[in-house]
DNA sequence: CAGTGGTCTAGACCACCAA
DNA sequence: TGGTGGTCTAGACCACTGC
């Protein structure tokens, strides 16, 4: 490990990150597990520990990684109850007394997740759109799913409201025998069901909100007349090397729920 | 300096880090100016750099402080122009390929603001909802301001294209003497006047989004028709110590532009 | 050139966890 | 009790800025 020459200087821990996140593309250690100690790395990389502990500063707050005090660093995975909805950032409105931090996103409140009813599982070929988002050529193979969540209002009463509407695409490489039978059978959140069936770890995500009005066939799905605004919420979300593998569009009922953002 | 007895065990670096804070709050250091350097606040503190760097470290992730090598720490400012738009994340679609984290928000493509038309401002009494909001009583006096923003489209051409209809209400102890004049007069961008003639520092924020239809006044003043769904943004602003200062409520047409967000 | 933040090291010690 | 991450130090050196 040699500290750089001039052109474009790159601090030695920026490399001993790149060498970790390679492990972890990899797959040398899996979501859920204990990466080796900080002393371990120091030796294994040659450098000291401190070198190492700025590495796994940035990796912990990227969420790539986890740091356990006693116990050791981990890899971060969507199969934890805590994260399960890292990237859902809609909540009850009971919920999230607009105390920015003050807790995570998921599970506040009543946030009752209810149904998940798959409308729509199939292949097909990637439109010019798609394929432009996830880096494929048009006519590429992708995966498309549809589906309606339903959750229960406050306190579990009443009947199970149809809330958000998902038409999801995924890069057909990389999840090779997913069909609706392995999707239907799947009771894990989807993030962590492509995590452990698929080994694809979902990392980061950028989102395009809009209010827009349904099409006939979304308004039907999600039992709402034609009028009614809804929040359209067009994602696309990155495993390690920021490469694209799922464009997600959902449509997300704000009557009494709300997509909840901190800015800083 | 000691190190803390057992209860609940505060390290070093997170005691300086307090007391830079409340430098910073009682406006020992102003916004754009430089603090001391790290060697000086070690010394000053009787800490080892180490601790003061890693004090500031945290600072600096949460946007308070800006760190500029070779030239020293800087009080965060509303006044620079890359971070004018640093709590506007509606931009236009042209711009924000999609590429999280590539650039800022502000100011990619083609955001030309063309217009800002105050259509309100007036002293009022806080109702129920705002005073809890902004941790005041009921009745406790705020400043009420309701504005239009209206931008040009791609290039340029075309008319000016009102956008952003804004409700804000400010703690009225806080904004002394702000009247319509004074608004009016400022062509610097709100929370850069709020800090330059108030010592106000917006610092952090947290919105709820939500789908809606206009009322017919809103409508009116966007110029869009009362069925056009908008995207409904309430904002509560703090400054220093997690002190709210400011409730606003925007309604973005998306159209054109779409609310960015990168989760991570 | 001096002054600032940025990197890297080696070592001591502390807090937390599990066995 | 031993192993892990977390804190703190002191000192050396590097990269960047402005005079």
């Amino acid at each position: 490990m040699q500290t750089q020459v001039t052109p474009s200087f790159s601090p030695l821990y920026s490399q001993i990150k790149a060498l970790i996140l390679q492990s972890l593309q990899a797959g040398e250690w899996k979501p859920g597990e204990a990466i080796p100690s900080e002393i371990d790395l120091a030796s294994r990389y040659g450098v000291s520990q401190g070198t190492v502990r700025k590495a796994i500063d940035e990796l912990a707050a990227e969420n790539l990684l986890i740091r356990r005090q006693g116990k050791g660093t981990f890899v971060a995975t969507h199969a934890t109850r805590q994260v399960q909805t890292r990237f859902l950032r809609l909540v009850p409105d009971s919920a999230s007394e607009n105390n920015p931090g003050s807790d995570t996103y998921a599970e506040n409140g009543k946030n009752i997740l209810v149904d998940r009813t798959i409308t729509a599982c199939s292949r097909e070929r990637a439109t010019k759109d798609i394929a432009k988002a996830l880096r494929l050529k048009t006519g590429d193979a992708v995966v498309y799913i549809q589906r309606v969540l339903a959750y229960k209002d406050k306190d579990g009463k009443g009947s199970a409201i149809p809330t958000i509407l998902e038409d999801i695409w995924l890069a057909g490489s990389s999840f090779k025998g997913l069909n609706l039978e392995r999707l239907a059978q799947s009771k894990a959140p989807m993030y962590a069901m492509f995590e452990s069936e698929f080994g694809v770890n979902m990392v980061r995500a950028s989102e395009k909100i809009r209010a827009v009005n349904p099409s006939k066939e979304q308004a039907n799905l999600l039992q709402v007349k034609m009028d009614e605004p809804l929040l359209r919420v067009e994602r696309i979300a990155y495993t390690y090397n920021d490469t694209p593998i799922e464009v997600r569009t959902g449509l997300y009922r704000t009557a009494s729920r709300h997509y909840k953002n901190d800015l800083q």
